[in-house]
DNA sequence: AATGAATGAGCCTTCATTCAT
DNA sequence: CATGAATGAAGGCTCATTCAT
């Protein structure tokens, strides 16, 4: 929380916006130079690279959205409960950010380069976001056999991820409102 | 089928083929045109815009894709056996790519603009899509209520689109087998 | 002599006087456009980059030198005279660009990566430079034994190189003068 | 000797390798500084420019490079071994420094104003060196007329300077061995 | 002394598009 | 129809230097 931490995280805080509305690379250095009203020198005194700035974009991004859901789904008792709840916070995420889907998916997109930096961190948050609802899974069904809760962890995982990308096509929660239900047959099976 | 049309859809299949595998901004004119061999001109006299260009290869690829996925499914017999090997078919593809994902899903990532050509164009092709996933189950369930199919017709839609990003996300198939699965289930019940 | 070649060869041309008058690091891609009256994009459809630029103006520079030096040395009759007056052409030279020396031995004071392409062509020229003077000894000395005429030739060579030098360091003919004079022994004896 | 001007010094040293090697206009400050492992303010404290390290690096080069060099020359007796030996000398060099050249001429071709304090520190150095050899050769040759013994002074001068950048063109020894039998002839005349 | 964040002009190069031939 | 020279804004990045701490 020095005054360096805090001129860099601004500038990832308003080349995050930029990166998420236009796309990355969509988005050029003076326009979030300007956007963070520093010179160009300055930029490059904090980020060694674009690429260095949209690494860190996403890995912000991945924390500060982990922490917000987390705090979402504190109202909710079981992890079944939480489970379904976790689609209400998609559709709000969705309509909120007037759907432009989920910045990893679309890093994704514009990042080819199979064993690139990029596609390694997004992979790493993609698990990170698998492990967090086979835990949940985990913990509603204990008895079920590791197959069976590796199957229902992994139809919730992409129902959550069709949705996003459903939902960004549509421009429309109603996709994310169908993945709700069946993720609730299939907690309720 | 005049040489025009030739000229022109040669140009479409070189930038296919570009567009796919290095995605949309990060393929430029001058890439195009040399790899079809032609002169910049020329591709003007053919196109408006690279806009243009991007609008008749998603046309041109959803057309070249219905008709392969449809050929492919040709061999299994009832409603229930091709909605199930479509994701067969999923899987082949994202093979075949090197996991590059959907064009189109890709090209939403790129198209932040909410009401611009490309965005209604790729809506259009989705909603194509899921009706023809909804057809196939009316086909499955005839007796089933209106919202049953609805929904069962959704979740497949959007099992298909998460098993797309994933496998793009992981390089690799498992999560189209998951999906698989998860149809199976779907449609069994 | 296309227009083509003509708008080339103008912007060879104006690179050539800056390169030489300010050095080639020292002069950027902005400048030389300016004083060629043409944009950005313009230059880039000529040249691929600044060394290929940088190269053919070495290639240009040394085919024009030779023209002019073998059109001045014409109306000297034996090739003793012609080494001898070798160094007069070297002294007007001198003083017309006051003083600035050999573009190529400047370049390769700006080149230091060993096998370039800048070095290779460096040492091509030189290399005939050096054979151009050994035939004009081989001319006057026809009974001389190779090794003594490949002593004479070098030496001459080696003459002329540092009188470049030294008459850019001094900002003055006389260096030249006294290799002429040295020239001449070695020729006399 | 103070700590301050250790400081300097190292700043100097650091700065002489890369400058020599790279160029002086290819040098950055910033590589200076990372090399020397000090802060960008630390050396702007030590040097009022990046003209102001050059000239020390120069003024620092030529006193070692002399110091060097007359070490060398101590284990030959006669001025005229002296003067055969300062070309095994510069071939040592030349070698150990992979054909660079020499420090003073590759800086002359990046610094083409006429009356700057580059230019005039480099005549002042080349100057020394030339009255070097002509305190050398007047040794040796204590009967010779003043103009005689001025020209074989400057001829041997051309000669080593000659063979420097011929050195540096060819990335060889040669040419400094063609000076070396060319000087044994001027001193033995 | 020493630090390193900040500056903004400048670097070389590519962009999508136009237009005279 | 086809050509490819021309445009000039924009791309990501480095430069030498200053200055508050």
């Amino acid at each position: 929380m020095t005054e360096k931490t805090n001129r860099k995280c601004q500038i990832i805080e308003v080349a995050s916006k930029l990166f998420f509305e236009q796309g990355y690379h969509a988005t050029g250095i003076k326009q979030i130079i300007e956007a963070a009203d520093i010179a160009k020198g300055t930029f490059y005194s904090h980020f060694k690279s674009k690429e260095e700035l949209g690494l860190e974009w996403l890995e912000c991004g991945n924390r500060k959205w982990k922490t917000c859901r987390d705090s979402f789904l504190e109202q909710f008792a079981t992890p079944k409960e939480k489970l379904i709840a976790l689609f209400d916070y998609q559709a709000k995420g969705a309509e909120e950010c007037s759907y432009r889907g989920c910045a990893m998916l679309n890093m994704l997109a514009e990042t080819p380069e199979l064993g690139c930096p990029m596609r390694k961190a997004i992979r790493g948050y993609k698990k990170g976001y698998l492990c967090f609802i086979r835990e949940l899974v985990n913990q509603h069904l204990p008895d079920a056999s590791d197959d069976d809760r590796e199957q229902r962890a992994g139809a919730i995982y992409l129902l959550s991820e069709g949705a996003t990308v459903a939902a960004q096509s549509f421009c429309k929660t109603g996709p994310i409102d169908i993945a709700k239900v069946q993720v609730e047959k299939i907690l309720a099976e």
